[in-house]
DNA sequence: CTCCAGATGC
DNA sequence: GCATCTGGAG
């Protein structure tokens, strides 16, 4: 298939396809930001209950940068990977005191917020800003390795960052990669299983038995409010030494905090 | 068991 | 480079 005709047949793909989302209706770049983060390796459909809870509390940079990270934590826990609410709030307290409460429009200067790597910075300025940028993930592996590299292994970024360049649609990025993801979605859940072929792909770790674990029952543990280490560790303690570094862990990237023996989740 | 709109820290 | 961070759905 040629550059132009895979165009098409993306977009055309896209508008069968086509998901509606509540960051889809409105761009604002605020509600991109939220959504990209909380979309970090987290389904659309488990996403989305809590992206209009988050936006019914925390409506705009102002008022996320001004509450307490413990209400943040709240609303977050269920989602997983939570020191990525810790990342967002420090991302709006950042926005409103170096870019005067405004994200910025550039992917460089986007990376430089916490939790904001190249690729969600990318997603950002796709989406919040139309830019025609090149940008990988997960559904656009997906559909170019379905596409390009259908009897290739180990097939790097960088190559499949080359297929993007020359089919990205640079008059309508955001329809563009709206169609990416729906159809790399559609693909998945119909039997499409190449991902593995990918050079980054990483064979995941079982959550049962994990550290990961114990520490997402500390913290939602302390959503309920704060209470005494030996409660905490009578309440989620496996007795395997989880966790001890689940709870190092916590206090040393600041989720919670320890005062005297009591344990709180940060104010 | 597998996967998911990845980033960070070592 | 690699391990770690979550939790639910299929």
């Amino acid at each position: 298939m040629q550059p132009e005709e895979f165009t098409l047949f993306v977009h055309e793909r896209g508008t069968a396809l086509f998901r509606d989302m509540p960051w889809r209706r409105d761009t604002d770049a605020y509600n991109i930001l939220v959504s990209e983060i909380m979309l970090q390796q987290t389904q659309v459909d488990r996403v989305l209950p809590k992206f209009e809870a988050f936006m019914a509390r925390f409506p705009n940079v102002a008022a996320l940068a001004s509450s307490p990270l413990s209400d943040v934590l709240v609303l977050w826990s269920g989602l997983g990977y939570n020191r990525r609410a810790k990342f967002l709030h420090e991302a709006a307290k950042m926005i409103v005191r170096e870019f005067e409460g405004e994200l910025p429009s550039s992917q460089a200067e986007l990376t430089r917020l916490p939790g904001v790597g190249v690729n969600t910075a990318g997603a950002i300025v796709t989406y919040a800003f139309n830019q025609p940028v090149v940008y990988i993930e997960t559904n656009v592996r997906t559909v170019y390795l379905q596409h390009f590299f259908e009897n290739n292994s180990d097939v790097s970024d960088a190559m499949i960052r080359e297929k993007v360049e020359a089919t990205l649609d640079r008059n309508e990025p955001r329809l563009f990669y709206w169609a990416l993801m729906d159809y790399g979605s559609w693909l998945k859940r119909n039997g499409v299983k190449n991902i593995a072929r990918s050079k980054h792909y990483r064979k995941q770790a079982p959550l049962e038995g994990s550290v990961r674990q114990v520490r997402g029952r500390i913290v939602r543990a302390l959503t309920l409010g704060e209470c005494s280490l030996d409660a905490l560790q009578k309440a989620v303690d496996s007795g395997d030494g989880r966790f001890e570094k689940a709870y190092e862990q916590l206090l040393l990237e600041r989720l919670i905090q320890q005062q005297g023996e009591q344990v709180r989740l940060t104010q």
